[in-house]
DNA sequence: TATCAGTCCACAGACTTGGTAGGGTATTTT
DNA sequence: AAAATACCCTACCAAGTCTGTGGACTGATA
């Protein structure tokens, strides 16, 4: 399940996708419209920055705003940095892999199907971008 | 992502699976065999007979075995008990639905791509059953 | 009745989630 | 230069989940 989080993400990209090219945007407005805490979206906005996601702009009449244009945007890359893995194991994780521990079947079903599982799934979300999210 | 939990319970429904129509197995080879905490995976197996997907018998002799035959367990019946929700999002979820809270609008692209994500993972767990996972 | 093996209940430490509080720092306008 | 604006950062906290552990009890079998 995604998190609180990601959901408020989510949200707040989608309104920064829809103002795309108008100049930065408050944190308080994106909390205002969007209904997410101000202080919880504040770290939000600042990860998506770090990211590249986002760009920012201090003083007066700044705000935030997205560095690239909505379609540029994977959703893929937004559930990988604010949720996490998206397939269902370690070990078969492309960017959070990890060895299976006390796996000493030389192959594995469960393995092999959360595989299945993970391109079925990237096959989405892979494909998807903020432009897909608005309506 | 599974929980270490549920990896257990695979672990062991597995291990069952190879012993269908074997009789009672004991806990404790099951955990020994599968390298699980005794007491952890004594909670698992309770949690699977109350689900109907195991049985036991007490005593000497006794142990716990599957109730049904390994193609007869859904992977997607194992996830929803153990694990919880297969969807990505409460508001797609078949099992777990919840509305979604402060979702005015009425169309929501993030709702309409997760319900992909959802039929693409159902695609797979639906349509695997424990005697998939076994080599 | 002795023993074996599943059942049930309580708890505990570490970690994550979903926030809150408050101040610091950089930028812009006046 | 000062003040206002708005992002940046650190710390903290309550509640819940995850991953177990320990101990007592109940039922079945020989």
């Amino acid at each position: 399940m995604l998190s609180m989080k990601s959901q408020y993400a989510f949200k707040a990209l989608t309104y920064l996708s829809e103002k795309f090219n108008e100049g930065p945007v408050l944190i308080s407005e994106i909390a205002t419209k969007k209904k997410i805490p101000i202080k919880f979206l504040e770290s939000i906005l600042l990860e998506l920055k770090k990211a590249d996601i986002l760009d920012s702009k201090k003083g007066k009449g700044g705000g935030y705003f997205l560095k690239q244009r909505p379609e540029k945007v994977k959703v893929s890359t937004v559930i990988r940095l604010i949720n996490g893995p998206i397939a269902m194991l370690p070990c078969v994780s492309l960017y959070f892999y990890e060895r299976c521990k006390n796996c000493n079947e030389k192959h594995c079903g469960l393995h092999d199907m959360m595989i299945q599982v993970r391109d079925a799934t990237l096959n989405v979300v892979e494909n998807r971008t903020l432009k897909d999210l608005l309506v």
